[in-house]
DNA sequence: ACCAAATGAGACGTTGATGTCTCATTCCAA
DNA sequence: TTGGAATGAGACATCAACGTCTCATTTGGT
């Protein structure tokens, strides 16, 4: 039973991911301690919250690494970065909306750290007009997170196969709905 | 000073939408009654979120039918549903995160209502040969979920222009981000 | 085998929001 | 004008989660 710090942090992210208002007893039982020991690591909850922040930083700055964002073509390079995400998709949907409750506060510059490397991914893409300019960098990458925070919701309420997910979110985001014709 | 139903639904509405972890004190207040009194017709936290549920649904059921899903192409009843859709995005953005409180629950039936209606409009597209057939029409319902939500924080948080609404999610949901060749 | 550090269980006080209640005041219709 | 209904303000008890603390037990390194 000793305390794996990363291990208690993925699985309160998968808990919370699941119910966002889990108590932090109920963290605590489902990593299998005791709640005092949940609170010598974690000072407390928000805490606790800022620390699934950086695994989730973490976990994504590892993912666009893999991704190789700078190679290829953009297309290409989200395919990859969604294929990436995948596995932590669940903590990003928690964070996401974790995230609207902050408010003001002061947001972790590891986000924004995150939004450049997409934000450049979709400018590289219009410079090299694989992607259309009508549509804002910013705005781009607010949709990717959106669309993969959906899923995920979608994945765990049954509502879509798991194993749809690249699939569904990547196309959806770079193909769209509509049926083109060069198809 | 009277109590207008409606009128205090739509402006806890506006605060919730900011601030989902407003209290009903800033609830009374922002709808300038007292506590007590929003007691009285609400009574509790609960009975206001599900009223604002309740309130929602209505709103989008109202668009909906604003929208004429039935006429015309698919992807321009979209476009419809997605202009009808905007005044009431930040309610839809506040109950969607909510409504993923309500895990098991039960959920309003009216969801399920509106699920429908934009199911069905995707289903016709596909058959008429405007909607590609390779994303279910469950996801894309989602997706138009967390578009319109997704952009609707992007607003709030100013990293996209108000009056960019309609075109940033009709044309992402529709069209995607690669540039297509025959635009 | 030993000892220091970490843990689990639970008691305890605190806090913030909730829901109820009272009472004086205001509003509105007859 | 008048009387009943609705409201606002605030007091009050309740409750759930939090955060702290203690102490017996377990763990892990030497």
């Amino acid at each position: 039973m000793a305390m794996d710090r990363d291990q208690v942090l993925r699985t309160a992210a998968a808990l919370l991911s699941r119910k966002a208002t889990a108590t932090m007893d109920e963290v605590a039982k489902a990593a299998g301690i005791g709640r005092a020991t949940l609170h010598r690591h974690f000072a407390g909850r928000d805490a606790l919250v800022r620390a699934l922040e950086d695994l989730g930083i973490r976990e994504f700055e590892v993912a666009f690494d893999k991704a190789r964002l700078d190679e290829g073509t953009a297309p290409d390079a989200l395919r990859r970065l969604v294929a990436e995400s995948e596995p932590n998709a669940p903590l990003l949907a928690f964070l996401v909306t974790e995230n609207q409750l902050f408010e003001g506060d002061q947001v972790n510059e590891g986000w924004a750290r995150l939004d450049a490397r997409v934000s450049a991914l979709f400018r590289r893409g219009q410079q090299e007009g694989d992607i259309r300019i009508d549509l804002s960098p910013a705005w781009l990458t607010e949709a990717l997170y959106g669309l993969v925070g959906s899923c995920a919701w979608a994945v765990m309420d049954g509502r879509v196969a798991a194993k749809d997910f690249q699939h569904m979110v990547a196309e959806l985001l770079l193909g769209g709905a509509r049926r083109s014709v060069e198809k």
